[in-house]
DNA sequence: GCCAACGTTGGC
DNA sequence: GCCAACGTTGGC
């Protein structure tokens, strides 16, 4: 998953209330689709640092609860406010999100990239998505780049 | 700051 | 239903 250090990055997770946060505003269907379908409590998430200098996976996370309807798009002072949505037909869905671990390095782009096995992962394939799935092997091989055992 | 990729909107 | 225009993401 993937959010810009400077809006909300891996150390605000570590803050946050119970290290917890809904991760509110996906306004792409595929990402969506991710959360809503694929995801299950307790699946280890990467946390990837977008915009930033370079960008990096910064440590993981965990999904902390079914996916839900995002509130975001029922509050009209949202900037993710959707006017079509409503309760009884929802549009956006999220999951909440719990801290887990923060790497002893980042893990830069350019370096997963030339990783034989985690240059395949659908990050490098589409790039403007801000949520991809990630296989257990890519999984394991990121672990491994980052020197760390991984929890699952 | 630039630009490629690509999703969305709206006219027809 | 098509497609041009437009807006956004995000790497570089």
């Amino acid at each position: 998953m993937k959010s810009e250090p400077d809006v909300f990055g891996l150390d605000d997770l570590v803050n946050a209330v119970n290290k917890t946060t809904t991760w509110e505003g996906v306004r792409n269907y595929e990402a969506r689709n991710f959360m809503r379908d694929q995801m299950k409590v307790g699946d280890g998430i990467l946390f990837y640092h977008s915009n930033s200098k370079p960008p990096h996976v910064a440590g993981t996370a965990t999904v902390a609860s079914k996916s839900y309807p995002d509130p975001s798009q029922f509050d009209p002072s949202s900037d993710y406010f959707d006017k079509k949505a409503t309760k009884d037909a929802p549009i956006w869905y999220l999951v909440d999100v719990k801290y887990e671990s923060t790497f002893p390095e980042p893990i830069v782009r350019a370096i997963l990239q030339d990783d034989p096995i985690c240059g395949e992962m659908m990050l490098f394939k589409r790039n403007r998505l801000s949520i991809t799935p990630v296989t257990s092997e890519e999984w394991l091989a990121v672990h491994q780049l980052a020197g760390v055992k991984p929890k699952r």
